[in-house]
RNA sequence: GGAGAGGUGGCUGAGCGGUUGAAAGCGGCGGUCUCGAAAACCGUUGUGGGGGCAACUCCACCGGGGGUUCGAAUCCCCCCCUCUCCGCCA
């Protein structure tokens, strides 16, 4: 969410963010409004913020006078009947106020986040600029398997029998494949808690407050899972509960940074990408994820979204997979986001790199929205910190990726190096 | 699921419906004392918002939302959360 005294104070600035993220000019067909509705809305709420409390201050000081009367013994009635309904027209008053500033948030809740400068110009994802690219794409002196070829014939990954359990976008591991996936869980968990990040395991079913904090809803409700009775919505990705742990707080200077990692399912409703990725782990309603989320200082957000990324990076490079970093453009960046970068990994099954992870600052719009704050030391009032997160990494898309790079000739799938205490084999056979 | 207790400032903990933004203690910060520190003493110590160049000033906030009243942390209603006991259960 953006500062309302932002959109104020900067229309412009605003309608250029969002030409550049290819929104034209701004009206949130949601909630049919465009900017200057909006502008002048935020005019009269002033006026009216003024007008309640020009009366709230007459209650106060008259009410005041009567209780002073009334101690004396004093008659008080001509001051009683002149505040006679004045609560009444407060309230009306402020009534008002209150629809318009539930306009006004509302409006405010469907308007993305401004793109940092560095972030490239473009309309969609064929404009995103590659960063930079790690490793050589392996030559096979045979024709690389899918991973879901690979799966079945090692009998690891069992997709007939998720589909009973189930039904289409899940998968049932066995045997080498759960063990991977548990080792691979492990692996980044560990390099992760060395780099500083604290291990945490959330909730993985959170409230409706949690899911609007990070950005979730109201937009995107229909990617979500909900339970409907008592009610819970199952995450997405862990972003949403590791964010929130500092919901409504206000941290100290000293506490920052604060990084956290964590392990969880997430679950997608996947509901718009019909016909993409059918087949195999790459989209599935319910998926394993590490992920690592950080709150920082303003100035350090930056840096930080750097060292993020590289860290993300690392678990890549320990596991020798081929991959490449995309700085996403104006028109494919999400819509929290100030800056993505994606990690994509080289997948021999479909000749081609795809996203496993995907690294954002969101500077302080998650932050506003979550109410996420710092004091500085010495210093009054308080300030939004930022927030950032990215995958390290996805799991079942990591698995993909190794199963498909380290397949041989004979159908068996060797273990990379860094997993192997936590496989205890050199090769799923 | 049944029965009870409770939600007040960074924490502990008071609060006859009317100078209570809120006593007191602790903690924090500043100062006096000291070679320095501790102790002691003095002072200070919330968040958000409106107006103003500013000094400053006004409004809101005692779990959340309604209501009663000239006036609500205090009275009434609804909801949420936490804790204890019983039952059930991984």
């Amino acid at each position: 969410m953006l500062d309302i005294r932002f959109v104020r104070d900067n229309p412009d600035k605003l309608r250029e963010a969002l030409r550049k993220r290819g929104m034209a000019d701004f009206s949130a067909a949601e909630v049919q409004m465009n900017l200057d509705q909006v502008l002048e809305l935020e005019g009269r709420r002033r006026q009216l913020l003024r007008e309640v409390e020009e009366l709230r201050n007459k209650r106060n000081v008259v009410s005041e006078e009567i209780g002073k009367l009334k101690r004396e013994k004093k008659d008080a009635a001509v001051l009683l009947s002149e505040m006679k309904g004045v609560s009444e027209k407060i309230k009306d008053l402020d009534d008002g106020l209150g629809e318009i500033e539930e306009k006004e948030k509302l409006f405010l809740r469907y308007i993305p986040n401004i793109p940092h400068e560095s972030v490239p110009v473009g309309k969609d994802e064929t404009d995103n600029m590659v960063v930079r690219t790690w490793g050589e794409p392996k030559g096979f002196d045979f024709p690389p398997l899918n991973h879901w070829d690979i799966g079945e014939i090692l009998g690891i990954i069992d997709f007939d029998r998720a589909s009973k359990i189930a039904g289409a976008r899940f998968a049932l591991m066995k045997g080498a494949g759960a063990r991977l996936e548990r080792a691979l869980m492990n692996f980044m968990l560990d390099l992760n808690t060395s780099k500083g990040y604290m291990e945490v395991f959330p909730p993985i079913l959170v409230n409706r407050e949690s899911m609007t904090g990070t950005g979730q809803l109201p937009k995107f409700e229909m990617e979500l899972f909900r339970i409907a009775d008592p009610e819970f919505y199952l995450i997405p990705t862990a972003e949403v509960p590791v964010t929130n742990i500092h919901r409504d707080e206000i941290l100290k200077e000293q506490d920052l940074p604060i990084y956290y990692t964590a392990y969880t399912p997430c679950f997608r409703r996947e509901a718009g990408s019909y016909g993409k990725d059918t087949r195999g782990l790459i989209r599935q309603h319910q998926f394993n994820k590490v992920e690592l989320v950080k709150f920082v200082k303003p100035e350090d957000s930056y840096d930080e979204l750097e060292k993020l990324t590289a860290n993300a990076e690392e678990i890549l490079q320990r596991l020798d997979l081929p991959y490449r970093v995309v700085a996403l453009c104006t028109g494919d960046l999400g819509f929290s986001a100030a800056k993505t970068y994606d990690l994509e990994v080289w997948l021999p099954g479909q000749q081609k790199y795809r996203e496993i992870s995907s690294c954002s600052n969101f500077e302080d719009f998650q932050a506003r929205r979550a109410n996420i704050r710092f004091k500085r030391e010495g210093k009054k009032g308080t300030e939004f910190v930022h927030t950032l997160n990215g995958s390290g990494l996805a799991i079942g898309r990591t698995l993909v990726a190794v199963l498909e790079n380290y397949q041989q000739k004979d159908g068996s799938v060797r273990i990379p190096q860094a997993l192997a205490s936590y496989m205890g084999t050199e090769a799923i056979t």
